[in-house]
DNA sequence: CGACTTTGACCAGCGC
DNA sequence: GCGCTGGTCAAAGTCG
């Protein structure tokens, strides 16, 4: 993770404004005249605390109290005007606390800011029109430097955050070329070379998963060298097994596709996501450390098609539907198969290339995004295993707070929260028919990881590109273009320590 | 009756 | 060598 010097934890941790309300964001369009002082006053307590804010802005608070002194007598005690503020304080943020505590004592302060106080106790006491109408001025002059003062301050953020994003989408970049360079330094090695990688890709404590693909592929470039467990479907697949397609005449590369795994993780009560395909269940086991039994399916839309699928349910949450695509169809599919079914292909094969160059590029990138479509309810994580280091298109709320374990691992990139706003920017961009406010509110709710919204959140973002066909394939090329981008700019981004796991642990 | 599911058995790799 | 584990097979059962 790069660092941002001279920042606060919120600016060290791009994650922290997905995770804590941005300010700027939730309390702005809260502002109506009508409950001026005290959305003014929300808005000034969730300031971080690092920022300088001008001084009207500090005095503002309180003016606000001087005006709750209209409604309340002023012999109340402290206590009292305690509580009522910080309710109004708890509105927005948990962690203002310490901002509440400032702006208690600035409510009870009585140096600094008194002056502000006597002007409040003045106009309570104030009879005359002329005293009420100078107040009415200076009232109104406030609240016009304090909204100003607001929109510098909200500028400021909102440039903050710009950084914010920029600096986690190099530091994806920054991830990604690095994860290139070390797919071409493996991929591009000789089969003298491939027990070095196996050894290599041995001492990386990595998802089964992620790890399989790669000894697959190192089983391929030399047969006579076994792997793992996990190879041993790949040793039937090329060694002649019933599943081998006639003819199917395959490189090394594509030997790989052949054994991509495609891991899909859905939130989902059925005990299968619908996928399109036709699947046949040819076992089921009781896998170690989960209570959950794993299904085993194959692709029975045509004889020996070599795709098969585990569906497991996630242990820590048994609504969580882990399904893991392996190898590639052989055989055209229907439309409503066409992107889960197909991911296995699309989305390794991006990978295993390390670009989107490949033949079917486009149809991938499409594949690649309407993968979200099929499990309509609250699709959670796409990843593509590879012999190299998987990307990670993640749009759950459980993901922006705690990475998934699968995907906690040392070589995995990523795409997360801070660069969702930057596809679907892309995408609007792109596609300019899809209403950038609504997509706008749900990642606002994403960011605020809000545990009822998600599902929300998700719905709504899915029947959108569903309604919006176009936006689909708009914000695939806006996937593809970002991954081709950081791949095609070598020197985007500071390779400050290339440690992958920071990245891919703080997303 | 065909397609599909269930389930115990089998096989192979791996670690001790 | 043995036990554990993951993956697969295939016979039996089920269903439409």
């Amino acid at each position: 993770m790069a660092k941002t010097s001279g920042l606060s934890n919120i600016d060290f941790d791009p994650n922290y404004f997905l995770i804590h309300n941005p300010p700027v964001l939730n309390s702005f369009p809260e502002y109506t005249p009508k409950d001026t002082n005290k959305t003014m006053f929300s808005g000034t307590t969730t300031t971080p605390a690092n920022m300088s804010l001008p001084s009207t802005v500090d005095r503002f608070p309180v003016k606000f109290d001087c005006f709750s002194d209209q409604t309340r007598p002023s012999f109340l005690p402290s206590d009292d005007d305690k509580r009522r503020v910080v309710g109004e304080l708890d509105f927005f943020a948990e962690k203002n606390d310490k901002l509440v505590d400032v702006a208690d004592s600035m409510h009870t302060s009585d140096t600094g800011l008194e002056l502000n106080v006597n002007i409040g106790l003045n106009l309570l006491t104030a009879n005359t029109r002329t005293d009420q109408s100078t107040m009415e001025d200076k009232k109104a002059n406030n609240e016009v430097a304090v909204l100003r003062a607001k929109l510098v301050q909200m500028n400021a953020e909102n440039e903050r955050l710009k950084e914010m994003l920029i600096q986690a989408t190099e530091n994806y970049n920054t991830m990604k070329i690095h994860l290139c360079s070390l797919m071409m330094k493996n991929g591009g090695k000789a089969k003298e070379e491939d027990e070095e990688n196996k050894k290599r890709n041995g001492g990386i404590i990595v998802p089964r998963q992620f790890i399989d693909l790669a000894l697959a592929v190192a089983a391929d470039a030399d047969e006579s060298s076994p792997s793992s467990p996990e190879g041993k479907s790949q040793r039937e697949d090329s060694s002649g097994g019933d599943n081998k397609v006639p003819g199917f005449d395959v490189d090394q590369s594509e030997a790989a596709m052949r054994k991509a795994r495609v891991s899909v993780r859905a939130r989902s009560e059925a005990p299968m996501i619908t996928d399109g395909c036709q699947w046949r269940k040819y076992g089921q086991k009781m896998a170690k450390g989960n209570p959950w039994p794993r299904a085993y399916y194959r692709c029975t839309m045509a004889t020996g098609c070599p795709v098969r699928k585990q569906v497991q349910r996630c242990a820590e949450d048994r609504t969580i539907l882990i399904t893991t695509y392996e190898g590639n169809h052989n055989h055209p599919l229907p439309p409503s198969a066409m992107s889960m079914a197909s991911t296995t292909s699309s989305a390794a094969r991006m990978l295993v290339s390390g670009s989107t160059s490949s033949p079917d590029g486009l149809m991938n990138s499409n594949l690649l995004t309407t993968t979200l479509l099929p499990c309509s309810s609250t699709m959670a994580t796409i990843s593509a295993s590879t012999p190299f280091p998987s990307v990670t298109l993640d749009l759950t709320q459980s993901s922006f707070l705690s990475p998934p374990p699968p995907y906690n691992v040392a070589n995995s990139v990523a795409v997360t929260a801070a660069l969702v706003p930057q596809v679907f920017g892309q995408a609007l961009d792109n596609q300019s028919k899809f209403s950038g406010i609504q997509m706008s509110k749900a990642l606002d709710r994403l960011q605020q990881g809000e545990q009822n919204s998600i599902a929300d959140t998700v719905n709504a973002a899915t029947a959108a590109i569903a309604t919006d066909p176009s936006f689909g394939a708009a914000l695939a090329a806006a996937i593809t273009s970002i991954i081709e981008s950081s791949q095609s700019h070598p020197n985007n981004g500071h390779n400050s320590n290339g440690n992958v796991t920071n990245t891919s642990n703080a997303m």
